[in-house]
RNA sequence: GGCCCCGUCGUCUAGUCUGGCCUAGGACACCGGACUUUCGAUCCGGUAACAGGGGUUCAAAUCCCCUCGGGGUCACCA
């Protein structure tokens, strides 16, 4: 039995895509699920498109889900270089033997006179083929015309009137008829290799042995084969996975379109936790962080495992039951044969769902670390907190249970890292709950009281309060909510008790002094 | 338009190969109820799907045919 050798071969754009993190977790997980190896190949033939430090952002969305590669940028393999733009030389020798052969040749073709072919086909109502005019030029004339430099590509020579086939792992048995092919260019005219080719010649060189890949790659397989062919080589095993679209649509998730997400009322809620987060932590959405990225999620504190869950869930299944799966369990029991072949919607809740999850399974220490980032990163508590700061931020996070699902989420309790005279008001909250004389009577009243609590904490508190409502004979709800607001000044949040134990007393008395002379001031 | 792929609740999916246990299961979302100190928290419950039409069969979501719908791709991009 052979190794099994999976790939991900990303172009350096700057990002990392969702759906493509989805693919490159596919071919890491069945790497892993066999033993094999898993290979990151960096896929730069195209110079125009050569951007400095765009590898870095996909590399760090690797490292952040903790997929390692066995071979590739940063660690190397013995099937180096892993970067396309450096192994010209292994391509110039696949083409000069398939030149040699007569399975390539050299189109001297202009592309005035390709497109002008096309438009005949097109208006002849036939697909177009290549007319191949260069193959009637003798050997002499050829070498003379490369001699002098002539531009042109090398194309491969698609021998007609057969069908291509394969057994793809998912989608089953494939084929195609190659007389409708036009000839592909294998080689630019500038002499660099384009992606069917030299996908192809990396591919065998590096041994792969199984091709996972969106199916949008699917049209590309005959050509790839072909190439396969003509190499001598025999091709890998495919298998192409469900794309991924943009939730409530049936099209491919794209870059393209987040403006049109923002209306999306499945990204609704991915887009509002990001107006809360990143303009406190100084980013702003860009063309390489929003919803459609890994870095996103990274950004708002989304936790790994989450991620990995919602990822391989979309369009793999264990069973008919089972949602929650840790990645080793998913390495245990991946499978090619349960990966579906209908495309799959992206959906944000469900995202949502595995990190709520995921994030209580962090040890309460974990969960208080990633907080603290983002609390630094907000610059409302020092990178290096003091262990009682340290000690605070525990006890908030304890209080917030579920209520933190991503370490983002922190920083709506902004209330907690405020002074007393800085506190904001929910207006709305605020004129609910305290604008009126018999809010701020029983406010001020129930203030006078807490004087009396001894020691200050949630069980004291609490046992206070229900005292209180009896003796004024009113309901909880009724100084609850203004407690609430005065001291937060939001009309939500997690247990009103934990709240002021965690405030402490001076400061609830001093918020609570603050909130009744506004809310005087407001009725006068 | 050509070629190729896909089509089970709004969404992710189980079931399809090996027809019957499917009066189609689970999850997310949604709706309702409960709790009651709020809530986007928690608990409980509910609505909701085999694209359509023909066959084959005692029996079809499952097999066959047609139709319709959706998507991908048609570069000297990857």
């Amino acid at each position: 039995m052979t190794e099994v050798r999976t790939r991900f071969a990303p172009s350096p754009t700057g990002y990392m895509h969702i759906g493509g993190m989805r693919t490159a977790l596919f071919n890491w997980l069945w790497a892993r699920h066999n033993g094999g190896k898993f290979i990151l190949r960096i896929d730069d033939t195209d110079r125009s498109r050569h951007v400095e430090g765009a590898l870095q952002p996909i590399l760090e969305a690797f490292r952040w889900l903790g997929l390692d590669w066995d071979e590739g940028p940063e660690v190397g393999g013995p099937h180096g270089p892993y970067f396309q733009s450096q192994r010209q030389e292994i391509y110039r020798q696949a083409i000069e033997r398939l030149l040699a052969s007569g399975k390539a040749y050299r189109c001297f073709e202009t592309p005035e006179q390709i497109q002008a072919d096309r438009a005949e086909d097109e208006k002849a109502g036939r697909p177009y083929v290549s007319r191949r005019r260069s193959l009637d030029l003798s050997a002499e004339q050829v070498q003379q015309w490369v001699a002098e430099g002539r531009p042109h590509v090398i194309r491969l020579l698609v021998p007609r009137g057969r069908t291509v086939e394969i057994d793809d792992a998912v989608r089953g048995h494939v084929s195609w008829d190659t007389s409708m092919m036009p000839d592909p260019v294998l080689v630019r005219s500038d002499g660099s290799p384009l992606y069917n080719f030299a996908t192809v010649v990396d591919d065998a060189a590096m041994r792969i042995t199984h091709v996972m890949r969106a199916e949008e790659h699917l049209s590309n397989t005959p050509v790839q084969c072909l190439i396969y062919e003509a190499l001598g080589v025999s091709p890998p095993r495919f298998a192409h996975i469900p794309i991924v679209t943009a939730p409530g649509s049936s099209r491919k998730l794209s870059k393209r379109d987040v403006a049109k997400y923002r209306n999306n009322p499945a990204f609704r809620k991915l887009f509002q936790m990001a107006e809360a987060v990143f303009p406190v932590v100084g980013l702003e959405l860009s063309e390489s962080l929003n919803p459609v990225m890994v870095a996103f999620y990274q950004e708002l504190g989304f936790v790994p495992p989450g991620v990995l869950n919602a990822l391989c869930r979309l369009g793999w299944s264990l069973d008919d039951r089972t949602e929650i799966l840790p990645l080793e369990t998913v390495v245990e029991k991946f499978s090619l044969e349960r990966i579906v072949k209908s495309p799959a919607a992206f959906d944000p809740d469900k995202l949502l769902m595995f990190e709520t999850h995921w994030m209580q399974q962090l040890p309460l220490e974990e969960r208080v670390e990633g907080c603290l980032r983002f609390l630094a990163k907000a610059g409302w508590l020092p990178h290096s907190p003091t262990p009682r700061q340290r000690d605070y931020v525990t006890r908030i996070v304890q209080a917030m249970g579920e209520r933190l699902r991503v370490f983002g989420d922190i920083l709506s309790y902004g209330d907690f890292f405020v002074e007393d005279e800085r506190l904001e008001y929910d207006e709305k909250a605020f004129r609910k709950r305290l604008q009126s004389a018999e809010s701020i009577e029983l406010l001020a009243a129930f203030r006078e009281r807490l004087g009396e609590v001894e020691p200050f904490t949630a069980e004291e508190l609490e046992a206070l309060m229900r005292r209180f409502v009896e003796q004024q004979g009113v309901k909880m709800g009724q100084i609850v909510h203004p407690v609430r607001v005065a001291v937060t000044g939001k009309g939500v949040g997690f247990g009103l008790f934990e709240t002021l134990e965690i405030l402490g007393k001076d400061r609830v008395l001093r918020r609570i002094d603050r909130a009744l002379q506004r809310a005087r001031q407001s009725l006068s």
